[in-house]
RNA sequence: GGGCCUGUAGCUCAGCCGGAUAGAGUACCUGGCUUCGAACCAGGUGGUCGGGGGUUCGAGUCCCUCCAGGCCCGCCA
């Protein structure tokens, strides 16, 4: 509808150009507002403003000119000059019935569009590391990168979603040496526990214990040292913490020898297999897991390297080797090889960006958490400095979710193992109600999640307000079947029967939605989709509450049941969009 | 010190490229089930859009400045 009178005005525009009236064709700025006050009609449009501002000319006398030019539509019972120089629709009644055959026809496809075009884009999102489970902080970035990969596929792109796993950085020889100290406890190694040698920097969480209770079923006291070794190991350690997990770590290695690999991928392949497989119950599946390793190992990062040096952004300080990212906009270079020859991490991610330009996306998105964000500044930079258009890698931050109970904030900390898992999460309030929470707050607003509000209120949650509407309207059709009465499309309804204000209000909500699913889609805005859920649940509600469908007149039935159908069809396919179930009883 | 995000009703938040009288939920008050599901609906109370200046036909929206809160600023990952 609103596309069908932004090509009528553009026809006007480009007809005034023709004859002279207007300067330059500026069929681009024709713009469409759907209007907030009924007596406004059901669009406005500025466009008699815009140009009467470019060409100094009287708005109002355009905006005439305009509604002259403009070509005859069925669709428009009348259009008027308002204020400084508004033109304003009203469209006709029989133009908005035919919203509800569209969306049926349609079915599970109403609200998709082409927008995308087919072109290939590459969706990373909530990658956390794999030394715990996932929590309460990924859950987020993983509902949001999940909707988004979603809108963009109804847009017409050909989505792609991946994870990137960091299975190669000192913090999972961290989680290595963790795991390794917790086996010697189970050897008996160390009688009575680590106690306070454990170290303070290094994973304490519960699911440790759980990866050397496994290793220890598996392996014996193979993977073990003797007391005498154990003893040695805590043995004139470093005072400082990072130096002295550093020390533990070489000495764990020492002690290991090649086996150090199979503990390591024991417990890297187990915490993946945990989080995709969390993931998976949270209704996120990914196409790809990118492993960090792959890159180290296949000589990726060297190659990344060298594609920078080779266009003259890289040098050598203080025996390190430096990307000069101030020439891309950053805030200071940056080191990429320390002068031990060591990479650094922002060397593997370079190389990961390198490779996914080299992959031949359109658009690359990265979802970051907001602790990157200092980071996003200088990935940017790497990747334009190898070369590729800037505009091809976009990224959104999702801002943190302060977690609380009742008053009291929830500290988090995946390595002293104080955190609410997603799992948690999930088993608490339900993968729909927390799927919808995360993803109707802007990606960059700071969110309080109250997990004694989101337990105990969770029937306020308007997550169920919305899957109510969807609920009621197939119990409706449960009631019809019960009654003996003929389906409603046994003779094509006669939309004319209907004629009630509230009808005419859920149509127009209705046929808002494939703009606001492009909307949602090119911005990458999924709460958009939320709030209109809400708008045509609530006109649903109002419309039940005020009208009896099972009416015994069969015209005016057939024809309420058609729209009420073509509200559970839209109401199933924007749920689908964020992930949330559309459930046929509750 | 620098950078990013945020500031809209008591609370939690929307507000599309600047558009007409700033909207929801919640809380509070008043009504509505003998009838398709009351997890619902109707009505009401509630605003200096953080402060100040600027741009213009028009500013919650753009620019400048100040204030407040969150996060980040390593040859860590």
């Amino acid at each position: 509808m609103k596309h069908h009178l932004e090509r009528l005005l553009a026809q006007a525009v480009a007809e005034l150009h023709r004859r002279g009236a207007l300067q330059r064709n500026a069929a681009g700025l024709v713009q469409l507002q759907r209007t907030r006050n009924p007596r406004h009609g059901d669009f406005a449009s500025n466009l008699a403003l815009l140009l009467g501002k470019a060409a100094a000319a009287d708005p109002r006398k355009l905006a005439a000119d305009l509604i002259g030019a403009l070509p005859a539509s069925d669709c428009v019972e009348k259009v008027e000059i308002a204020g400084p120089g508004f033109i304003n629709f009203f469209v006709s009644r029989t133009a908005w019935r035919e919203v509800i055959g569209e969306i049926r026809a349609a079915g599970t496809t109403y609200g998709n569009s082409a927008i995308g075009r087919g072109r290939a884009v590459l969706v990373e999102f909530v990658s956390a590391n794999p030394t715990g489970p996932l929590h309460v902080g990924h859950g987020r970035g993983a509902a949001y990168g999940d909707a988004v990969a979603r809108l963009l596929s109804a847009a017409g792109y050909r989505v792609r979603r991946e994870y990137y796993i960091n299975d190669a950085g000192r913090q999972m020889d961290i989680l290595a040496l963790s795991v390794w100290l917790r086996y010697l406890e189970q050897c008996g190694a160390t009688p009575g526990g680590l106690g306070d040698a454990f170290p303070a920097n290094g994973y304490q969480g519960e699911y440790v214990r759980g990866l050397a209770a496994d290793l220890h079923r598996q392996h014996g006291d193979a993977l073990g040292a003797d007391a005498d070794t154990a003893g040695r190991l805590f043995a004139n350690l470093p005072e400082d913490g990072e130096a002295r997990i550093d020390a533990l770590i070489a000495r764990c290695k020492c002690a290991l020898g090649e086996t150090y690999r199979a503990l390591f991928d024991h417990a890297c392949a187990t915490l993946v297999e945990r989080i995709r497989d969390d993931l998976l119950r949270f209704g996120v599946r990914f196409d790809h897991w990118f492993s960090e390793r792959t890159l180290v190992e296949g000589g990726d990062i060297e190659r990344a390297i060298a594609a920078l040096a080779e266009r003259g952004h890289i040098y050598e300080k203080d025996g390190a080797t430096w990307f000069r990212a101030t020439d891309f906009g950053d805030q200071k270079d940056r080191a990429v090889l320390r002068a031990d020859g060591s990479h650094t991490y922002f060397a593997a991610d370079i190389a990961y960006h390198f490779n996914k330009g080299e992959r031949g996306f359109d658009l690359i998105l990265d979802v970051l958490g907001a602790d990157h964000h200092g980071y996003a500044g200088r990935v940017a930079a790497a990747f334009e400095a190898l070369g590729f258009e800037r505009k091809r890698l976009q990224m959104r931050l999702v801002q943190f979710a302060t977690l609380y109970r009742g008053r009291e904030k929830v500290q988090m900390s995946t390595r002293t193992g104080e955190f609410v898992t997603l799992q948690e999460l999930r088993e608490e309030v339900g993968v729909d109600a927390a799927r919808f929470f995360y993803v109707s707050r802007k990606n960059d607003q700071h969110m309080d999640f109250d997990l004694d509000l989101a337990r105990t209120q969770s029937a306020d949650n308007p997550v169920y307000y919305i899957q109510y509407a969807h609920a009621r309207i197939c119990s409706v059709f449960r009631q019809l079947r019960d009654k003996g009465l003929p389906d409603a499309d046994a003779a094509a309804p006669d939309y004319q029967r209907l004629t009630e204000s509230g009808e005419f209000e859920l149509m127009q909500t209705l046929s808002r939605f494939p703009e606001v699913v492009e909307q949602a889609a090119g911005g990458f805005e999924p709460h958009l989709v939320a709030y209109y859920l809400r708008d045509l649940a609530h006109d649903f509600h109002a419309y039940y509450n005020a009208h009896p469908f099972l009416s015994s007149e069969a015209g005016l039935r057939n024809a309420r049941l058609g729209l009420i159908d073509s509200v559970r069809q839209v109401l199933a396919n924007g749920l689908d969009l964020l992930g949330v179930g559309a459930p046929d009883k509750m």
